[in-house]
DNA sequence: GTCTATATACGGATAGAC
DNA sequence: GTCTATCCGTATATAGAC
């Protein structure tokens, strides 16, 4: 699978991410007709990320999103009960499509080998298609309330966890190397986030997202797989 | 080299750091008695360190840092011009310190496989010394000036740059594999930052410092050396 | 050198007109 | 449903007393 194909196969229009996020959090929202909700709020989070993710989520003024979404504040309070909630919004839609995904993804192969990569891919070219959204959790979940720390924790432990499972699975069958699960999880974790955290880098080396994914499956199965598994030398499995 | 040989080795108090704080900032700094500075400074900074890595920079006021120091407003500024002068001096500091050690250390190592290990632990250890900075650093460099984050980002790749220089020289020496060294360098670093990025993670697991870096070497020679140096099912380099 | 008191500006949030 | 006008709190920074 590669990135185009992965375009193509889950079928994430903004039009449906935001359907979703106004499904979750249809209690707090004031307007009534389902057309308009969607096209503002489409317009509102995307705006909101924008400058969030240029200066911070803090430093983002409601007049900030006032000017940049060309709404009065008092109309933005209609869609949201306070500065808080909206970051709450954002965050929790980028981790409920996250994990749902990658789990799906994942089962779907039968090898430990195959789940591994294609639970890598499916983190790596998510956070391209979702960039702004998996940035934002990253950067601002400590600013949150306590209640909402506590989620962004443990759906950190929860994605961690569906790549420890593989790897526990490879070792149970034989075909990985023993070494600590968790440990190897996180560091997978780890390199799969440089890609949106650290993305002027590979912007300016003109790294493909593609090619930057299969250098993490290289390293990754460099890591866990057993040696008389491991391609050796290759510049990348599929090239 | 363990961390408590690592405590002892780099001799790096406080007051040397702060010391060399001043030496840098010696313009913008008001105040002329050197030892109210040392004592006073030192203060400051670990105040502004340990509000801002709670609530972050921007949320913390003058008022905060007044509370916490003991200190009025007017006495801070004298000894940084503005709030973010405060942040820049935070930022060069921590910077400043690594890389020279970083160098220093690597340098004294004579074969590849040895600097990288050494490398490994001069980061995770330092990280670990002086946590609080590392972490300042890696959240607040993007809400700076323009000519900060300049410098954030040419900090970020010689660190990066002492790494590949290593897997360079273990190619060409053919030892090493041969993988991209620019990308297998920005892995190990992410790798390393997870763990005063995701300190919560560690502790709770119990892990210490040196079993982290003991697994970071582990899983970087998976990567980088090639299959038959690589010691095989160990849980630890040096365990 | 350090403190108290204050100037000036801008933040989030809301009320009420349309 | 959306906009304008405004409340009230707090921000950074400085002036002047000691």
């Amino acid at each position: 699978m590669t990135f185009s194909d992965f375009q193509d196969l889950v079928n994430l229009s903004r039009q449906k991410i935001y359907q979703e996020t106004y499904a979750q959090n249809r209690e707090t929202i004031r307007i009534k007709k389902e057309k308009t909700i969607v096209k503002n709020l489409a317009h509102i989070l995307d705006a909101a990320l924008r400058i969030s993710n240029l200066k911070g989520f803090q430093a983002m003024s409601m007049r900030d999103l006032s000017r940049e979404t060309g709404m009065s504040t008092g109309s933005l309070y209609a869609y949201f009960s306070s500065k808080e909630e909206l970051a709450e919004i954002l965050q929790s839609t980028g981790r409920a499509i996250t994990l749902r995904l990658l789990r799906e993804l994942s089962d779907e192969e039968s090898t430990p080998k195959a789940k591994l990569r294609a639970a890598i891919r499916t983190h790596v070219y998510l956070s391209e298609v979702m960039r702004p959204w998996f940035y934002f959790s990253y950067m601002e979940a400590r600013n949150l309330s306590k209640e909402e720390r506590k989620k962004a924790i443990s759906s950190e432990l929860d994605t961690e966890k569906v790549f420890s499972d593989i790897i526990d699975l490879g070792q149970e069958q034989g075909v990985f190397a023993r070494r600590d699960s968790r440990l190897a999880a996180g560091f997978i974790k780890a390199m799969m986030q440089d890609w949106y955290l650290k993305r002027w880098k590979y912007a300016r080396r003109e790294i493909s997202v593609d090619r930057f994914a299969d250098f993490v499956i290289e390293a990754v199965e460099a890591i866990c797989l057993k040696q008389n598994e491991v391609d050796t030398n290759t510049e990348g499995s599929r090239a």
